[in-house]
DNA sequence: GTCAGCATTTGAACGCGTTCAAGGGGGCTG
DNA sequence: CAGCCCCCTTGAACGCGTTCAAATGCTGAC
């Protein structure tokens, strides 16, 4: 009679993520509370709590939402484009599009981004699966293009390129302007200014400034990650795993 | 008998001020409770509340005094010494020194940073007079500096260089090396690129690169605190103002 | 000396996120 | 059918940050 694919337990998970992305989407993080998002989906606080460390591990779903909605919204560009500025612009104000409807929640939330404590940090290791898909993104923005990147420079810019869209996402959070329009604008200047430092890399006066960037960033970016591991739980009894495991 | 200078509110004031800063660091920020603070000082938990906003408001407390001691801390440098990289390398090492003894209990409250409706926050009106002190620091390692810096960048520089410093104390926070070694090396090397891309804009391939990042943050750095400043409560009830006033 | 008015101080109470001992309940084994 | 185990569920209870009406002290006017 059930579904084969739907043990109850999973229905209900789900049916406690969709209650709480949706209270958060109408009341916003802080004024929605356990007790609510229990009472509204019909269990018990305990409950949510069996399912879900904390109030903000519920937060990951927007992640993963925001994260799947981006992958495909990019591809279009990704596929068509070979300017190489506009496939990085066409990115990242793509996400910017993606994030509007969450822009006001999202300041309530996007702390966590500097908190090398919490699983929602874009640096934890919890993490390390939309990171890396997002790396990739930028390293298809530079694979694609007809404009050619110079070798030394290669393995170290789409990470480089991420660290500038957590940039970017930061100056829109605190962007309070219309539409976001200034964080729109900086989007594709920087677009343009990362295009521009690009192709001027190859210009020999250049040379060690690019290497140096090389060396700096190699040697410190991939550490991120791994001085974020802290002593963790590694703990269970939470069926955690997957959201919609970001397609 | 009691100081002309100690009316009784400020003792008190200062009384919880100091204990509370002695219980975050003896035994960090989450484990120190209101109702902790206020019964080593003697006095109710809402007497604190009369006197701070918040908890997280008390931390203020340990932003003022990082701030002067880094000031005091850097002064020798900037004085004596007038190789450009050596003065950015000083000013940010010492700035590691001194937020040093605060590194563990400091990611407990760094969260803030990307809050922009914390006043904690370093993008935050509140914090303009510290945020200004420390871009000024900045302005005068150029300044003081040997190297000539090209004119189209003379302005946006300190800013862009304490944005990389804020960058840095983000790292830091991360970083879990011993002695927060990474951080150093970062340091180091952020200093040297920096010097190096300082010299290299002079030459003509770079102009409109150069002008590029200095249109880039003309616009868009000084908005960063203007579209910060929210609807923040401008009603007083609190004796609120200056710390040690950050000398 | 008295008393009004204000700054200061109190601690009980609120609502929150989170924990936990206790209890179903469904399916498998004997 | 009985018994057992383990996944799932419950809600009272804890400690926290924060609020607030009420009490207390203090100062200057008369």
């Amino acid at each position: 009679m059930t579904d084969q694919k739907a043990p109850k337990s999973e229905q209900t998970r789900t049916l406690i993520l969709e209650t709480a992305l949706r209270l958060f989407q109408e009341r916003g993080f802080d004024k929605t509370t356990m007790r609510g998002i229990a009472k509204e989906a019909g269990v018990s606080v305990g409950n949510a709590y069996y399912y879900f460390e904390s109030k903000e591990h519920l937060v990951q779903g927007f992640y993963d939402r925001i994260s799947a909605a981006h992958q495909a919204a990019v591809r279009p560009i990704l596929d068509n484009e070979t300017d190489l500025q506009k496939r990085l612009a066409g990115v990242l104000t793509s996400w910017l599009d993606i994030g509007a409807p969450y822009h006001e929640f999202a300041s309530q939330f996007f702390k966590n981004a500097a908190d090398p404590e919490s699983p929602l940090s874009p640096f934890s290791p919890e993490s390390e699966p939309a990171r890396q898909a997002a790396i990739d993104i930028h390293r298809e923005v530079l694979a694609g293009a007809k404009t050619k990147v110079p070798a030394e420079l290669a393995d170290v810019l789409p990470e480089l390129m991420w660290l500038s869209q957590m940039g970017l996402v930061l100056y829109w959070v605190f962007d309070r302007s219309p539409d976001s329009e200034k964080s729109r604008r900086l989007a594709e200047r920087g677009a343009q200014l990362t295009t521009r430092g690009i192709v001027l890399a190859r210009f020999r006066v250049l040379r060690p400034l690019v290497r140096e960037v090389h060396e700096l960033f190699a040697d410190f970016l991939p550490g991120m990650a791994q001085t974020a591991a802290g002593r963790r739980k590694a703990s269970d009894p939470h069926p955690q795993e997957q959201g919609p495991d970001r397609g």
